[in-house]
DNA sequence: ACGTTTTACTAAATCGATTTAGTAAAACGT
DNA sequence: ACGTTTTACTAAATCGATTTAGTAAAACGT
């Protein structure tokens, strides 16, 4: 079978006798008050019979906007990152924006690499989750001001950026309020050793909390390479044997709540009538559990849907230095058994 | 802050007093036996210390290639598609290839619209999980051979294409065995209606199992839109209602289980005394679940690993339209306790 | 000693669009 | 009636690379 080329405006020039200047001028609606509706008409006609499609390629060298937006995550493979993912991909397209994914696995390396990759081919605009310790390179990033960069699912305080969160100290402070006011003594934090705002800001909630109710903070921190591993759960495991008035926990995200559900599983630990059990983000996971699982969950369309449209806008208005788009959405608290107080009565 | 445009390879060019042609050839590692020692260390001097990369536009507009693979999953949301494309990705990064990602949600004018925005992108490779009803589609796609074409999760029988699958037939065979040696007399199998080889493997490997033994075959078939909605549950619901004798439930994928077990939970059915299950798709969900459900597990890093390599490979062999990649890979039977035999004199 | 091959390069074309800087003819204004 | 503006176009430059088709000088062969 004969590859046929694919038709190009200089043919279209050729074929029509029309000079390419004019074909592009209707191609991309600039013919208005220009030229006449006759050769409009005709040039149109022709493109729609052959089918013609300007190389997006040729069009990117020339005009320097690529219409790809990198989505930098944490994880694709984690839940909330691929549901994010998936609820940005539809508005991409539809606005006939492409989106490149990657994976930062939340080291500095690895999002430094993705980034000097990406900051030479022609990208229109960053989406990026930051890792640990990047604060340096994405306000150098930012000030370069060549592309768009929109900073996801944490911020940073000392520069001005774009920005979409969930209110995490908010949350967090409800949650904990929420676990004290259902009568659980002492509150106990699983979160994640790490200086990115979103973990401080869950931690600083309960610390603020049990502080003002004149409480004692009782918290572990595990590193996020561990969360999944053994040295993770053996970490829980020692909080809790270390803390055994514990009765009530509440995990910083869902990786660690996983890890949790599997050690009190194993430690035989009931839930909630032996530790009740509130966790950051939701999951199917957690509603089908036995008890089911209360969260504090993200509002994820809201979320994607503020971050793929407030990238647009931006791109709009073409890198405008100082218009500035930032978002900070409330979290929600789903009720589940996992966190009830059951009455003692009750209980025997 | 004045903005400084990027260094081209003319740039160099009069800098160096060296011509483009001479600078292209050392960029590309054609230099050897044909530019001299010295103006090889010149160049790669001066590219360092400039720290000079290549436009890659430009190169796109004239090889052709663009370094692109675009994966278009069924829903890239699903834990086992996002899996995937966290495991690709890190290869094809090392490759200095990009992912663009998609999801079809099983719908052909989806797929459709898709392949239509990228065919006209340079884009070097797909890597597709073809939606219901789209072997025409795929067909063309392959014969044109402008891309490497990789089908994921499913194949045709008619024409000959690269692929990436799970023996499903042989894994539906296993399973279905598994459930009658453990004792169980009257499995039901709740499937897909698709005409995917995928789903169709699995209802064709439980009903040649079901046959070899004598046993009534007994199946609902529920379609893509409806897994997750009422609709869904109710036909899975109206399956076991009608089929009382029904003790033991082979799901055909994740989705359906999940709707399953929360059925089964209404129902107030127990697992596996009243009703055994098994599921296609382990998910982290089945290992903690009470109890924990047993699973036909996909090796995921596997198949990921063989797409994308097998698609690296063809793309280097540079789409010699004979060679073909095609994988089979067995899946692993993990068993847990929702589909243990509970003897009668402990059940009790 | 002189034709041929090899070495070490370069000028210009090319990929396929957009954009700048123009022009000839028609219409307008007074 | 004649200069000016408007209309409706086009030629050529440009984005930044790679590649084709060459050439001048050196080395080689007999």
């Amino acid at each position: 079978m004969k590859e046929k080329r694919k038709i190009s405006i200089k043919d279209i020039s050729k074929k029509l006798g029309i000079s390419t200047t004019t074909i592009s001028f209707i191609i991309n609606g600039k013919a208005e008050n220009r030229i006449s509706k006759e050769v409009i008409k005709k040039v149109e006609d022709y493109i729609e019979k052959v089918g013609y499609k300007p190389n997006s390629t040729a069009q990117t060298l020339r005009t320097g906007k690529s219409k790809t937006i990198v989505f930098m995550a944490e994880d694709i493979s984690d839940p909330f990152f691929s549901a994010i993912a998936k609820e940005m991909e539809e508005i991409a397209f539809e606005n006939s924006y492409k989106i490149i994914y990657c994976s930062t696995e939340n080291k500095k390396e690895r999002a430094l690499e993705l980034l000097t990759l990406f900051k030479d081919r022609q990208v229109d605009a960053f989406i990026i989750t930051p890792p640990e310790d990047f604060k340096n390179e994405m306000e150098e990033l930012i000030k370069e001001n060549k592309q768009v960069v929109m900073v996801f699912d944490r911020y940073y305080d000392d520069f001005e950026h774009n920005y979409v969160v969930l209110d995490n100290l908010d949350s967090s402070i409800r949650a904990t309020r929420y676990l004290l006011n259902n009568g659980f003594q002492n509150v106990g934090f699983v979160g994640l050793k790490s200086d990115i705002s979103t973990t401080q800001e869950r931690l600083h909630g309960y610390q603020q909390v049990m502080a003002e109710n004149a409480k004692k903070e009782r918290s572990v921190l595990v590193s996020f390479d561990e969360v999944k591993t053994p040295t993770g759960k053996k970490k829980i495991y020692e909080f809790i044997s270390r803390n055994p008035q514990i009765d009530s926990l509440l995990f910083a995200t869902n990786s660690l709540a996983i890890t949790g559900l599997k050690l009190l599983k194993e430690m035989g630990l009931k839930i909630p009538e032996d530790i009740s059990v509130l966790t950051f983000d939701d999951r199917d996971l957690f509603e089908l559990y036995s008890p089911p699982i209360s969260v504090i969950s993200q509002p994820v369309s809201h979320l994607a849907n503020e971050l793929i449209e407030g990238t647009l806008n931006l791109l709009e208005e073409d890198l405008k230095p100082n218009s500035r788009f930032q978002k900070v959405l409330k979290g929600k608290l789903v009720e589940r058994t996992s966190s009830q107080r059951i009455s003692e009565n009750n209980a025997i």
